[in-house]
DNA sequence: GTCTATATCGGGATAGAC
DNA sequence: GTCTATCCCGATATAGAC
């Protein structure tokens, strides 16, 4: 429970963030992250105690972006196609606003598996609820039945995947590097694989 | 082109392997490369002049491996069903005796993007034969008229991301870390991914 | 709170004996 | 080819002045 963050504490968390993402934990400098904020490490260390804890709140920070996305959409009354619709435009616009943090998470989940454990309690994901809520409309007839955990693995697998694999979709795809044509290959995405989900799914009458 | 490796040579690539999978370029220590190869760090240099030279190595084997799956299922003369089917299998499968190199790679490509060009060529991959040859699946309405390659990208993405999301599939629908969970959820995966695939695209008479 | 200077250590790389 | 000893830089962290 935070009371107030100083100027200095936001400039800092900011710049940590940069560079965090950037280079992941092993890769960052203390040293860059200083210079990025425009002070000096000492003061780095006077504010965060160390550069595992500075990691922390930025790792925390980040987690806590991602999830509750998944909970609020997924968990509306919409119907099953809105539904879907909602998920993944609300996702990848929120990955193109932050489009490391895919990797980064992935690697830092890889590299201290059991720091998740604490993160995903604070955050409040309950998959139960989701798994649930796909299961009645499987019951309903809405859906044909698929395997609802699978199913919110491929979701999520579409819609966060690319985001890892920019530099390959890039050389492969898009040729050019230029930034704009992969944030065009990112909003055709938000169709593209809304349909492609419902299209499999959906029971026609 | 390499003649014959040594048996100490072999060693050490397998130690390297081992520990760059695990911890990534960074995070990686040639000290504890030499323990696992039960040599000492001298030696390492003698045979790689440096950890990068050592890293290059590892890396270029790690991809060449993920590649040439790709193309070779996806450019057979088998029917779209088939070779979904065959593709998802395939890949799967190899993912499974190595689970790590998703993270892996993904990882060293958003941390040091140039180094794909070289090895991409190396690899062989020609992204246009696998667009042509499902836009003739679609001219002849064998499946509906989707984007070649988000389609792709659709495919690739259900394959690779659940590996590199291991540790949150596992906490959070696994519940246990036992791994032989996470392999009965894989084998699931591949009739579950291809379901999901054909159901969406392929036009019912 | 912010700075400079410094302690301390770890890690990549090399020299040189065997 | 393999080892021990060592160099040396760079990185985290702290002491202490302002």
């Amino acid at each position: 429970m935070k009371v107030k963050e100083s100027e200095t504490e936001k400039i800092i968390l900011n710049a940590a963030k940069d560079v965090f993402f950037r280079k992941g934990y092993d890769g960052a400098r203390m040293q860059e992250i200083a210079d990025v904020a425009g002070i000096n490490k000492a003061l780095l260390h006077y504010y965060f105690r160390s550069k595992d804890k500075l990691f922390e709140a930025i790792f925390e920070e980040a987690f806590k972006k991602l999830i509750p996305k998944i909970v609020e959409s997924m968990t509306s009354e919409m119907n099953f196609e809105e539904k879907i619709k909602k998920f993944i435009n609300n996702y990848i616009d929120t990955l193109i606003e932050v489009p490391q943090i895919p990797i980064f998470i992935l690697n830092e989940l890889n590299r201290n598996p059991d720091r998740i454990i604490g993160v995903l309690k604070k955050a409040g994901l309950k998959p139960e609820v989701i798994v649930e809520g796909l299961q009645r409309d499987i019951e309903n007839g809405v859906i044909r039945a698929v395997n609802p955990k699978h199913l919110i693995v491929n979701i999520v697998s579409l819609c966060i995947f690319p985001f890892a694999a920019k530099p390959i979709i890039q050389k492969l795809f898009l040729k050019d590097d230029n930034p704009k044509l992969f944030y065009e290959f990112l909003k055709e995405r938000k169709s593209e694989v809304s349909n492609f989900i419902i299209n499999s799914l959906i029971v026609k009458p």
